[in-house]
DNA sequence: ACCAGAAATGCTATCGGATAACATTGCGGT
DNA sequence: ACCGCAATGTTATCCGATAGCATTTCTGGT
């Protein structure tokens, strides 16, 4: 069953990944060491890199820092405008061909729903991955869920077509938003989500 | 099992939804009648409009026309020219409060990856739906698996999170375009598609 | 028929997202 | 040192989307 398949990949209750992923298992948590998701990251990105035979320059590892300042999809223009306070020279088309490079690499994502990028959390995999995107903080969490890919795939090759990419981007209540307010835990299409600002926003 | 569902929902070989929904039951093809596309499309928002006293406009119902001159996902500022080619007074706004009322009335859909808009093969039906969409032709055919839906949001629940809103598109190759080449027909990701100009290019 | 009030449209301006085209810099290999 | 290429800087422009306010059009009540 695929529930199975995501027990595996992200337990609520599982700790297999935890070593490897600590902040992104689950949804983000309040409080979780969020440095370690960083150095995490940008490890395992000039691996990649290294390994690749492709360079992470600064500007690209600092474009990548920047996005993983927290687990919120973050637009182009203000990772511009962060990059500015640096001191840094920057326009847009420095932005985009930085993130190009780090698509490309697999080292983040492009969430189609928001015009924005949010850092892979498994770093040089080749999978377009599925996010649940909180309305109300912003964080997103990436699940890859292999199964449902191919039912995905599947379903669409009986109709005669070939599948080449995914975007699947789940938008929604997380749980810590959720909890603070009353709201239930169903699928209620379209309610039209009014409010936008909660207690504790995780990082 | 999944792929029963969609088998009845679109056919290959069913027929029970081709009346009453002739050119997008499958990929639509090459030479369907799509004015009767057009006609069913606008007939039924407009019976749709008058069950829930909201206005179906002049200018709402141009859009959706323009909409659905064909079945591939239309650029705001395209039909904005449409709009002023009629010999219409229109700015942006004009043509985002237009796709605006016909969202909500759930007779077009906003297909994110692409910053465009097609209309609903369903219409005033209450669901995001999923889309396939050719990356050679442009076209694009709407889905709606109910029980996909109901697996994501089962497993997002199972992190806590509640599903508001799916967004479900996959670009790759339509059948008449995969036949007009010698395409593998599997699920390569990440291909980095280069052409984009076919021979038979569907409505 | 008339007259609010509301809904829809017109209009101007502005913002954010993305890319094209070309100049310059920096780095690795010879 | 030199060359060639990859990366970055720079300018300009295009597309997508929305804010805010003026005007018109419709609707319901008198
Ligand atoms: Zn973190
Ligand atoms: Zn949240
Ligand atoms: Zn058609
Ligand atoms: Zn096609």
């Amino acid at each position: 069953m695929l529930s199975d398949n995501i027990a595996v990949l992200f337990p609520g209750s599982g700790m297999l990944l935890v070593k490897q992923d600590p902040g992104n298992v689950t949804f983000p948590k309040n409080n979780h060491d969020h440095g370690r998701c960083i150095a995490v990251a940008l490890d395992k990105a000039a691996a990649v890199c290294m390994d690749r035979g492709v360079r992470l320059t600064e500007l690209r590892r600092r474009v990548l820092e920047i996005i993983w300042q927290n687990h919120k999809p973050l637009g182009a223009y203000s990772i511009l405008e962060q990059l500015r306070q640096d001191g840094r020279a920057a326009a847009p088309p420095t932005v985009y061909r930085a993130l190009e490079f780090l698509l490309e690499q697999g080292l983040v994502h492009r969430i189609a729903s928001m015009n924005a990028f949010v850092g892979c959390s498994r770093p040089g995999h080749i999978s377009d991955g599925q996010f649940l995107i909180c309305r109300s903080c912003g964080s997103s969490t990436e699940l890859n869920d292999g199964k449902l890919e191919k039912v995905i795939t599947r379903n669409s090759g009986s109709l005669g077509f070939t599948v080449e990419h995914l975007t699947i981007e789940v938008s929604g209540l997380c749980p810590h938003c959720r909890r603070a307010r009353g709201e239930p835990a169903q699928y209620s299409n379209c309610p039209v989500s009014g409010e936008d600002s909660s207690g504790t926003e995780p990082t």
